[in-house]
DNA sequence: ATCATCAAGTAAACCGATTTAGTAAATCGG
DNA sequence: CCGATTTACTAAATCGGTTTACTTGATGAT
């Protein structure tokens, strides 16, 4: 394989290294076309590649960003990756990812890793805990951008989904179908940016059709010790919702099984909408309508304005701010009531 | 952030850089307790950490591999390369992944790229189109490993799932549950090695039963096309089977779908066991019995055969073959019959 | 004819490590 | 006590490029 170096083209095309590295970076400006031509021909004929470990040695470029997720195999996590490495890979960067299972400490030595591997830059879903290491590396000049976000106090360039806007479609479809107990099923949401997003455009939806908020119908669900309230329960009291409006994958699949063991029929009887699109829901009982994020497109979004500072050399001091708009993919999980 | 070098280090413990780059390399014999300690205590007190880049220049070694997949996220294959990831991040080696989409020319590209930036190794599950350039690498002693090899002619190490086996296995649990005419269906499977296998497995398993191979119960299946012949024909014919064994999850799918359409009970009518795990299944209407491709150990165990490579300086020259058992999880898509 | 300018190209330093070949001082054997 | 060996260490070459500062010969202006 390529053990070509660039002494062999400058041999060949009878001219000094420092010609040919010219020649190689397109400055044109001090040689002769003849000789232009001949260093063409001599890489040509030697199939000669540049050693890149030797420009990142002397540029301190490594054409290589870093992307910090918590998990690879994740549903979302993964086509986001898709994303970042096709827009990366079309402007001949190459990525590295690393995972932290949600643990802040791997965070840590992930940022402090990549950094010693001399990456151009980060992109990085965080778990919140290294907001100060994160801000650091931003304010001394190092590019990083975040995806989902999930706190506030950030410094950094941003991409994040468009939460509230899409909740409040969401809640207003559910509206726009009669209903007007809807229980909205979260995740604590203190402090974490996107789910306040989310409860804002539940808020918003409601006050802008008139409909007073009822504090009963904010049910928190936890990983650990799962709904607060049990549907079933709350689908019992005289204060009933007609629709659940659930802001989770898992809160969507664990109501689901709920309600099937309390042999309670969606849509007839309740209606469902789930934020995250969820894999295989076409074959589900009920397929259920949802909100989608565009994982996929949040990945490019977030490797273009990575990108964009790296390859543009003035970098503007203020962060930046991108929202990309989600969907709404209406299935079989609402109905329609008087 | 680290501007640190080596020669800081020297100067600070008073030594030249050669003693630092000996200690740094854990070669002790040449220099005086006291010496060690004094460049210990430089190194710590600099927070001095080699720059990886300069190192690779010398020693032609990155310490980074390369793995080519068709799509980083699917579902088997985000799972494998999180396996594959976990291992290197262990032993201290990066994982540049490249997709291909099943295109054999981005295929080529990435091979070719991969070796320019001078990967260590490299991990492909192939499109079966480039083997003579996977095979000249294997040959002139790159390392290279292939999983869920789908064509013969191989000469590098490879990692497998026990498809034979498992395919067995299944078929062998439906014949226990007192099934005789089980319908194998399957992409064409002439020239690819693992769907070859199993169908050796169903043919096996008939025999080993008693049960005479009937060639009209072996169904094809292709993307563009779908079935051969309607699964819900086939169920009409006088000879029908009792029980369906798809090879694909995008084969199980679809027949759920047809048969929901047209009414047929699982398991009450007929019988489904699937070839590899479907997200979500546990949320159908009837959760699949399925064998489970263990992707995680598919990716450990491909990391493992390359970094033991890497890392053993003598390479045997015969080419290892690993094979990661799958297993049989039961649910509720079969039921016995009398 | 003479000095300045410019075009075309090169030698050498540099990036930050590793490795080889070598040196000075201490130790050892006889 | 002298040459040989060992110990502890270093100078310089090397990896394969990029960049800077310099050279040389030709052209141009006066």
């Amino acid at each position: 394989m390529s053990k070509i170096r660039i002494i062999d083209v400058a041999t060949l095309a009878n001219v000094s290294k420092s010609t040919v590295s010219q020649y190689l970076n397109g400055r044109f400006g001090h040689m002769s076309a003849q000789t232009k031509e001949r260093i063409r021909d001599a890489v040509e004929a030697l199939n000669y590649i540049p050693n890149p470990i030797a420009r990142s040695l002397k540029s301190d470029k490594t054409k290589t960003i870093g992307v910090i997720v918590r998990d690879i195999s994740g549903f979302n996590t993964s086509r986001i990756l898709r994303g970042i490495d096709d827009f990366c890979k079309k402007n001949e960067y190459n990525v590295l990812i690393y995972n932290t299972d949600f643990d802040e400490e791997v965070e840590r030595r992930s940022l402090l890793t990549l950094r010693q591997m001399r990456v151009d830059g980060i992109i990085i879903t965080s778990t919140g805990k290294n907001v100060k290491l994160i801000n650091e590396y931003a304010e001394t000049g190092f590019p990083i951008v975040q995806f989902q976000l999930e706190y506030n106090d950030c410094h950094t360039d941003i991409v994040l989904s468009d939460d509230r806007e899409a909740s409040q479609k969401a809640t207003e479809y559910l509206i726009s179908l009669g209903h007007q107990r809807i229980a909205f099923i979260t995740q604590v949401f203190e402090d974490n940016l996107c789910r306040s997003e989310r409860y804002q455009g539940y808020v918003n939806a409601l006050q802008a059709n008139g409909i007073t908020l009822d504090k009963d119908l904010i049910q928190y669900w936890d990983r650990e010790t799962g709904f607060q309230q049990s549907p079933i329960q709350l689908l019992e009291t005289k204060k009933a919702p007609t629709a659940f409006f659930t802001q989770h994958l898992a809160i969507t699949t664990e109501l689901l099984k709920k309600l099937n063991i309390a042999n309670i029929e969606v849509p007839e009887q309740v209606s469902i909408v789930g934020f995250d699109e969820i894999p295989m829901v076409e074959m589900f009982k009920v397929p259920v309508t949802v909100v989608q994020q565009d994982s996929y497109h949040l990945g490019i979004e977030s490797a273009k304005l990575l990108l964009d500072g790296l390859m543009s050399e003035k970098q503007s001091n203020e962060a930046k701010i991108v929202i990309v708009p989600c969907s709404l993919i209406k299935r079989s999980s609402c109905r329609e009531i008087n």
